[in-house]
DNA sequence: CGTCAATGGTTGATGATGTCAATTGTTTAT
DNA sequence: ATAAACAATTGACATCATCAACCATTGACG
Protein backbone atom coordinates (compact mmCIF):
# COMPACT_ATOMS: atom_id res chain seq x y z
CA UNK A 1 0.00 0.00 0.00
CA UNK A 2 1.98 2.92 1.43
CA UNK A 3 3.99 3.01 -1.77
CA UNK A 4 6.69 5.31 -2.16
CA UNK A 5 8.63 3.93 1.01
CA UNK A 6 9.87 -0.29 -0.21
CA UNK A 7 10.29 -1.36 3.49
CA UNK A 8 12.85 -4.62 1.92
CA UNK A 9 15.45 -3.55 3.75
CA UNK A 10 18.38 -3.48 1.41
CA UNK A 11 20.55 -0.72 1.03
CA UNK A 12 18.79 0.80 -1.97
CA UNK A 13 20.00 4.46 -1.95
CA UNK A 14 22.39 6.71 0.61
CA UNK A 15 24.28 6.92 -2.77
CA UNK A 16 23.86 8.72 -5.76
CA UNK A 17 22.48 5.22 -5.72
CA UNK A 18 21.49 3.16 -8.96
CA UNK A 19 23.24 5.86 -11.36
CA UNK A 20 26.56 3.80 -11.39
CA UNK A 21 27.34 1.47 -14.21
CA UNK A 22 29.51 4.02 -16.26
CA UNK A 23 31.90 5.46 -14.45
CA UNK A 24 29.86 7.51 -11.52
CA UNK A 25 32.47 10.11 -12.42
CA UNK A 26 30.21 13.37 -12.14
CA UNK A 27 29.46 14.17 -15.73
CA UNK A 28 28.39 17.70 -16.40
CA UNK A 29 25.74 19.47 -14.31
CA UNK A 30 22.85 18.42 -16.13
CA UNK A 31 23.93 15.00 -15.80
CA UNK A 32 24.05 15.53 -12.07
CA UNK A 33 20.94 17.16 -12.04
CA UNK A 34 19.28 14.61 -14.09
CA UNK A 35 20.57 11.53 -12.39
CA UNK A 36 19.17 12.84 -9.24
CA UNK A 37 15.48 13.66 -10.63
CA UNK A 38 15.54 10.12 -12.52
CA UNK A 39 15.44 8.58 -9.13
CA UNK A 40 12.49 10.32 -7.97
CA UNK A 41 10.65 9.46 -11.36
CA UNK A 42 11.05 5.71 -11.00
CA UNK A 43 10.05 5.61 -7.67
CA UNK A 44 7.45 6.81 -8.43
CA UNK A 45 6.79 5.19 -11.69
CA UNK A 46 7.16 2.04 -9.71
CA UNK A 47 3.98 2.84 -7.76
CA UNK A 48 1.77 4.11 -10.95
CA UNK A 49 0.56 0.70 -11.70
CA UNK A 50 -0.86 0.42 -7.73
CA UNK A 51 -2.15 3.77 -8.10
CA UNK A 52 -4.03 3.07 -11.28
CA UNK A 53 -5.38 -0.33 -9.38
CA UNK A 54 -6.82 1.96 -6.85
CA UNK A 55 -9.73 2.98 -9.72
CA UNK A 56 -9.59 -0.33 -10.78
CA UNK A 57 -7.91 0.48 -14.05
CA UNK A 58 -4.51 -0.67 -15.16
CA UNK A 59 -1.39 1.74 -16.13
CA UNK A 60 -2.14 2.17 -19.87
CA UNK A 61 -5.74 2.65 -19.34
CA UNK A 62 -4.81 5.72 -16.23
CA UNK A 63 -2.52 6.95 -19.39
CA UNK A 64 -5.40 6.98 -21.29
CA UNK A 65 -8.08 8.42 -19.39
CA UNK A 66 -5.26 11.46 -18.88
CA UNK A 67 -4.65 12.24 -22.12
CA UNK A 68 -8.41 12.07 -23.12
CA UNK A 69 -8.99 15.00 -20.81
CA UNK A 70 -8.37 17.71 -23.11
CA UNK A 71 -10.81 16.83 -25.65
CA UNK A 72 -11.59 14.31 -28.37
CA UNK A 73 -9.12 12.67 -30.11
CA UNK A 74 -8.49 10.31 -32.79
CA UNK A 75 -7.33 7.03 -32.83
CA UNK A 76 -4.36 6.89 -34.41
CA UNK A 77 -3.56 10.15 -32.58
CA UNK A 78 -4.12 8.29 -29.47
CA UNK A 79 -1.47 5.52 -30.77
CA UNK A 80 0.86 7.98 -30.91
CA UNK A 81 0.83 9.85 -28.02
CA UNK A 82 1.37 6.55 -26.52
CA UNK A 83 3.57 5.42 -28.95
CA UNK A 84 2.03 1.70 -29.82
CA UNK A 85 0.72 0.22 -32.49
CA UNK A 86 -2.64 1.43 -33.67
CA UNK A 87 -4.19 -2.12 -33.69
CA UNK A 88 -3.51 -2.11 -29.10
CA UNK A 89 -5.65 0.92 -29.52
CA UNK A 90 -8.57 -0.93 -30.67
CA UNK A 91 -8.50 -3.47 -27.76
CA UNK A 92 -7.85 -0.65 -25.50
CA UNK A 93 -10.47 1.28 -26.53
CA UNK A 94 -12.66 -1.56 -26.69
CA UNK A 95 -12.33 -2.33 -22.63
CA UNK A 96 -12.65 1.55 -21.94
CA UNK A 97 -15.72 1.51 -23.77
CA UNK A 98 -17.19 -1.74 -22.47
CA UNK A 99 -16.91 0.17 -18.94
CA UNK A 100 -18.97 2.95 -19.95
CA UNK A 101 -16.32 5.66 -19.64
CA UNK A 102 -15.12 6.62 -23.58
CA UNK A 103 -17.28 6.55 -26.77
CA UNK A 104 -16.43 6.37 -30.32
CA UNK A 105 -17.58 8.93 -32.40
CA UNK A 106 -17.47 8.82 -36.48
CA UNK A 107 -16.01 11.61 -37.73
CA UNK A 108 -18.09 13.96 -39.96
CA UNK A 109 -14.88 15.17 -41.98
CA UNK A 110 -13.35 11.75 -42.94
CA UNK A 111 -15.53 8.75 -41.71
CA UNK A 112 -12.70 6.37 -41.56
CA UNK A 113 -12.00 8.24 -38.59
CA UNK A 114 -13.45 7.77 -34.79
CA UNK A 115 -12.94 10.55 -32.43
CA UNK A 116 -12.97 9.39 -29.06
CA UNK A 117 -14.61 11.56 -26.21
CA UNK A 118 -15.12 10.75 -22.41
CA UNK A 119 -18.33 9.71 -20.95
CA UNK A 120 -19.90 11.73 -17.78
CA UNK A 121 -18.90 8.33 -16.11
CA UNK A 122 -15.13 8.92 -17.68
CA UNK A 123 -15.09 12.72 -16.89
CA UNK A 124 -15.87 12.15 -13.24
CA UNK A 125 -13.48 8.89 -12.98
CA UNK A 126 -10.59 10.91 -14.80
CA UNK A 127 -11.18 13.98 -11.71
CA UNK A 128 -10.87 11.68 -8.99
CA UNK A 129 -7.88 10.40 -10.67
CA UNK A 130 -5.95 13.27 -11.62
CA UNK A 131 -6.82 14.80 -8.09
CA UNK A 132 -5.25 11.21 -6.77
CA UNK A 133 -2.12 12.09 -9.47
CA UNK A 134 -1.54 15.43 -7.99
CA UNK A 135 -0.85 14.39 -4.93
CA UNK A 136 2.91 15.35 -4.40
CA UNK A 137 4.94 11.90 -3.25
CA UNK A 138 6.51 12.05 0.49
CA UNK A 139 9.85 13.26 -1.01
CA UNK A 140 7.90 16.08 -2.49
CA UNK A 141 5.45 16.90 0.37
CA UNK A 142 8.71 16.49 2.81
CA UNK A 143 10.67 19.64 1.00
CA UNK A 144 10.76 22.86 2.91
CA UNK A 145 8.52 25.41 1.40
CA UNK A 146 11.64 27.42 0.21
CA UNK A 147 13.23 24.16 -2.06
CA UNK A 148 9.78 24.17 -3.61
CA UNK A 149 9.20 27.18 -4.50
CA UNK A 150 12.58 27.22 -6.42
CA UNK A 151 11.70 23.99 -7.70
CA UNK A 152 8.52 25.16 -9.20
CA UNK A 153 10.30 28.03 -10.84
CA UNK A 154 12.57 26.38 -12.20
CA UNK A 155 10.39 24.21 -13.76
CA UNK A 156 7.73 27.14 -14.66
CA UNK A 157 10.86 28.38 -16.72
CA UNK A 158 11.90 24.90 -18.39
CA UNK A 159 8.52 24.25 -19.52
CA UNK A 160 8.23 27.66 -20.90
CA UNK A 161 11.00 27.50 -22.89
CA UNK A 162 11.19 24.26 -23.58
CA UNK B 1 17.76 9.07 -30.95
CA UNK B 2 15.69 12.20 -31.06
CA UNK B 3 13.15 10.47 -28.86
CA UNK B 4 11.31 13.27 -26.33
CA UNK B 5 9.60 15.18 -29.13
CA UNK B 6 6.73 13.42 -30.29
CA UNK B 7 6.41 15.13 -33.71
CA UNK B 8 2.96 13.58 -34.30
CA UNK B 9 1.28 17.30 -34.00
CA UNK B 10 -2.08 16.99 -34.95
CA UNK B 11 -5.45 18.81 -33.88
CA UNK B 12 -4.94 17.56 -30.33
CA UNK B 13 -4.80 20.26 -28.10
CA UNK B 14 -1.88 23.48 -27.91
CA UNK B 15 -3.11 24.49 -24.92
CA UNK B 16 -1.54 24.33 -21.38
CA UNK B 17 -0.92 20.27 -22.07
CA UNK B 18 -2.37 17.55 -19.88
CA UNK B 19 -2.06 18.99 -16.69
CA UNK B 20 -5.37 20.02 -16.19
CA UNK B 21 -7.99 18.01 -14.92
CA UNK B 22 -9.08 18.90 -11.31
CA UNK B 23 -9.32 22.70 -10.76
CA UNK B 24 -6.61 23.53 -11.74
CA UNK B 25 -6.91 26.38 -8.77
CA UNK B 26 -3.17 26.01 -7.53
CA UNK B 27 -3.84 24.07 -4.96
CA UNK B 28 -0.55 24.39 -1.74
CA UNK B 29 3.01 24.99 -2.94
CA UNK B 30 4.32 21.46 -3.04
CA UNK B 31 1.44 20.60 -5.26
CA UNK B 32 2.14 23.13 -7.74
CA UNK B 33 5.88 21.83 -7.82
CA UNK B 34 4.74 18.09 -8.41
CA UNK B 35 2.74 19.10 -11.27
CA UNK B 36 5.01 20.70 -12.95
CA UNK B 37 7.73 17.47 -12.21
CA UNK B 38 4.89 15.44 -13.31
CA UNK B 39 4.82 16.68 -16.54
CA UNK B 40 8.56 16.34 -17.17
CA UNK B 41 7.83 12.71 -15.78
CA UNK B 42 5.43 11.73 -17.74
CA UNK B 43 6.92 12.91 -20.97
CA UNK B 44 9.76 10.99 -20.31
CA UNK B 45 8.27 8.03 -19.21
CA UNK B 46 6.44 7.93 -22.55
CA UNK B 47 9.82 7.14 -24.18
CA UNK B 48 10.88 4.48 -21.89
CA UNK B 49 9.45 1.65 -23.90
CA UNK B 50 11.13 2.93 -27.12
CA UNK B 51 14.44 3.78 -25.20
CA UNK B 52 14.16 0.05 -23.77
CA UNK B 53 13.49 -1.45 -27.17
CA UNK B 54 16.88 -0.29 -28.59
CA UNK B 55 18.73 -3.13 -26.14
CA UNK B 56 16.07 -5.25 -27.32
CA UNK B 57 15.19 -5.12 -23.75
CA UNK B 58 10.76 -4.43 -22.77
CA UNK B 59 10.56 -1.98 -19.99
CA UNK B 60 10.29 -4.46 -17.54
CA UNK B 61 13.07 -6.06 -18.28
CA UNK B 62 14.85 -2.90 -18.44
CA UNK B 63 13.94 -1.58 -14.97
CA UNK B 64 14.97 -5.13 -13.66
CA UNK B 65 18.53 -4.90 -15.03
CA UNK B 66 18.19 -1.38 -13.24
CA UNK B 67 17.56 -2.54 -10.10
CA UNK B 68 20.08 -5.32 -10.40
CA UNK B 69 22.98 -3.29 -10.64
CA UNK B 70 23.62 -2.69 -6.94
CA UNK B 71 24.09 -6.89 -6.08
CA UNK B 72 22.13 -9.87 -5.81
CA UNK B 73 18.67 -9.88 -5.04
CA UNK B 74 16.32 -12.52 -3.68
CA UNK B 75 13.07 -13.22 -6.28
CA UNK B 76 11.00 -12.14 -3.71
CA UNK B 77 13.17 -8.80 -2.94
CA UNK B 78 12.43 -8.00 -7.06
CA UNK B 79 8.66 -8.55 -6.60
CA UNK B 80 8.72 -6.29 -3.91
CA UNK B 81 10.75 -3.68 -6.16
CA UNK B 82 8.41 -4.00 -9.02
CA UNK B 83 5.44 -4.10 -6.72
CA UNK B 84 4.26 -7.10 -8.46
CA UNK B 85 3.05 -10.83 -8.21
CA UNK B 86 6.22 -13.38 -7.23
CA UNK B 87 4.92 -16.00 -10.03
CA UNK B 88 5.55 -12.88 -12.68
CA UNK B 89 8.89 -12.58 -11.52
CA UNK B 90 9.59 -16.08 -12.42
CA UNK B 91 8.62 -15.84 -16.18
CA UNK B 92 10.22 -12.31 -16.10
CA UNK B 93 13.65 -13.96 -15.15
CA UNK B 94 13.29 -17.39 -17.28
CA UNK B 95 13.38 -15.29 -20.47
CA UNK B 96 16.24 -13.12 -18.62
CA UNK B 97 18.65 -16.04 -18.08
CA UNK B 98 17.86 -17.21 -21.41
CA UNK B 99 18.95 -14.41 -23.09
CA UNK B 100 22.18 -15.14 -20.70
CA UNK B 101 21.61 -11.80 -18.74
CA UNK B 102 21.28 -12.87 -15.13
CA UNK B 103 21.89 -15.90 -13.60
CA UNK B 104 19.56 -17.54 -10.18
CA UNK B 105 22.00 -19.23 -7.28
CA UNK B 106 20.58 -20.32 -4.84
CA UNK B 107 21.15 -19.36 -1.34
CA UNK B 108 23.78 -21.15 1.22
CA UNK B 109 21.53 -19.59 4.17
CA UNK B 110 18.34 -20.79 3.08
CA UNK B 111 17.51 -22.85 0.45
CA UNK B 112 14.24 -21.70 -0.82
CA UNK B 113 15.58 -18.32 -1.53
CA UNK B 114 17.09 -17.83 -4.63
CA UNK B 115 19.55 -15.15 -5.62
CA UNK B 116 19.73 -12.96 -8.97
CA UNK B 117 23.12 -11.94 -10.17
CA UNK B 118 23.88 -10.57 -13.44
CA UNK B 119 26.29 -12.04 -15.66
CA UNK B 120 29.05 -10.62 -17.59
CA UNK B 121 27.23 -10.17 -20.65
CA UNK B 122 24.52 -8.75 -18.10
CA UNK B 123 27.12 -6.17 -16.59
CA UNK B 124 27.86 -5.15 -20.05
CA UNK B 125 24.63 -4.53 -21.26
CA UNK B 126 23.61 -2.56 -18.30
CA UNK B 127 26.39 -0.25 -18.70
CA UNK B 128 25.61 0.61 -22.15
CA UNK B 129 21.53 0.72 -20.52
CA UNK B 130 22.48 2.98 -17.68
CA UNK B 131 25.34 5.20 -20.22
CA UNK B 132 21.44 6.20 -21.96
CA UNK B 133 19.24 6.36 -19.10
CA UNK B 134 21.40 8.98 -17.19
CA UNK B 135 21.42 11.26 -20.48
CA UNK B 136 19.57 14.00 -19.86
CA UNK B 137 16.21 14.57 -21.94
CA UNK B 138 16.41 17.77 -23.73
CA UNK B 139 14.47 19.94 -21.45
CA UNK B 140 17.03 19.55 -18.43
CA UNK B 141 19.96 19.74 -21.60
CA UNK B 142 18.61 23.43 -22.01
CA UNK B 143 18.41 24.69 -18.16
CA UNK B 144 20.82 27.62 -17.36
CA UNK B 145 23.72 25.97 -15.04
CA UNK B 146 21.79 28.17 -12.24
CA UNK B 147 18.54 26.26 -12.74
CA UNK B 148 20.78 22.84 -12.77
CA UNK B 149 23.06 23.33 -10.04
CA UNK B 150 20.17 24.60 -7.53
CA UNK B 151 18.17 21.26 -9.12
CA UNK B 152 20.72 19.42 -7.97
CA UNK B 153 21.49 20.75 -5.06
CA UNK B 154 17.43 20.50 -3.61
CA UNK B 155 16.86 17.02 -4.85
CA UNK B 156 19.81 16.06 -2.90
CA UNK B 157 18.85 17.04 0.14
CA UNK B 158 15.49 15.78 -0.53
CA UNK B 159 17.30 12.46 -1.12
CA UNK B 160 19.10 12.52 1.69
CA UNK B 161 16.83 13.33 4.44
CA UNK B 162 14.24 11.20 2.73
C1' DC C 1 -15.66 8.66 -64.60
C1' DG C 2 -12.71 4.66 -62.98
C1' DT C 3 -8.62 2.86 -61.08
C1' DC C 4 -5.26 2.77 -57.60
C1' DA C 5 -2.25 4.19 -53.87
C1' DA C 6 -2.59 5.91 -49.16
C1' DT C 7 -4.85 6.18 -44.79
C1' DG C 8 -7.68 4.84 -40.38
C1' DG C 9 -9.34 1.26 -38.03
C1' DT C 10 -10.18 -3.68 -37.15
C1' DT C 11 -9.05 -8.68 -36.93
C1' DG C 12 -6.10 -12.75 -36.03
C1' DA C 13 -1.84 -14.86 -34.54
C1' DT C 14 1.61 -14.70 -31.21
C1' DG C 15 4.47 -13.32 -27.27
C1' DA C 16 5.22 -10.65 -22.90
C1' DT C 17 3.23 -9.03 -18.72
C1' DG C 18 0.25 -9.30 -14.87
C1' DT C 19 -2.99 -11.59 -11.33
C1' DC C 20 -4.77 -15.38 -8.60
C1' DA C 21 -5.07 -20.15 -6.78
C1' DA C 22 -2.77 -24.30 -5.97
C1' DT C 23 1.69 -26.99 -5.40
C1' DT C 24 6.46 -28.28 -3.92
C1' DG C 25 10.34 -27.75 -0.94
C1' DT C 26 12.43 -25.60 2.95
C1' DT C 27 12.58 -23.15 7.16
C1' DT C 28 10.72 -21.96 11.81
C1' DA C 29 7.70 -22.32 15.73
C1' DT C 30 5.23 -24.87 18.99
C1' DA D 1 7.35 -34.15 15.31
C1' DT D 2 3.80 -31.84 13.53
C1' DA D 3 2.10 -27.59 11.96
C1' DA D 4 2.43 -22.96 10.25
C1' DA D 5 4.96 -19.79 7.33
C1' DC D 6 7.59 -18.78 3.44
C1' DA D 7 10.10 -18.83 -1.46
C1' DA D 8 9.54 -20.14 -5.74
C1' DT D 9 7.09 -22.43 -9.39
C1' DT D 10 3.08 -23.98 -12.19
C1' DG D 11 -1.36 -23.45 -14.60
C1' DA D 12 -5.46 -20.80 -15.89
C1' DC D 13 -6.71 -16.63 -17.47
C1' DA D 14 -6.94 -11.29 -18.73
C1' DT D 15 -4.28 -7.43 -20.55
C1' DC D 16 -0.85 -5.23 -23.33
C1' DA D 17 1.97 -5.06 -27.35
C1' DT D 18 3.58 -6.18 -32.12
C1' DC D 19 3.07 -7.68 -36.84
C1' DA D 20 0.61 -9.01 -41.04
C1' DA D 21 -3.53 -9.05 -43.45
C1' DC D 22 -7.87 -6.97 -44.29
C1' DC D 23 -11.99 -3.58 -45.16
C1' DA D 24 -13.69 0.95 -45.88
C1' DT D 25 -12.91 5.55 -47.13
C1' DT D 26 -10.36 9.24 -49.20
C1' DG D 27 -7.80 11.53 -52.65
C1' DA D 28 -5.08 11.75 -56.75
C1' DC D 29 -4.42 10.97 -61.51
C1' DG D 30 -5.15 9.20 -66.23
Amino acid sequence: MDGYSDGSSEQVTRRPAVTGGTTEGEGGLPEQAWTLLFELLHTHMRNFPALAAEFDLSPVQAHVLRQLGEGALAMSTLANYLSCDASNVTGLVDRLEARGLVERKSSEQDRRVKMLVLTQAGVELRGRLMARLSAPPPLIAAMPDEDLAALRDIMRRALKTQ
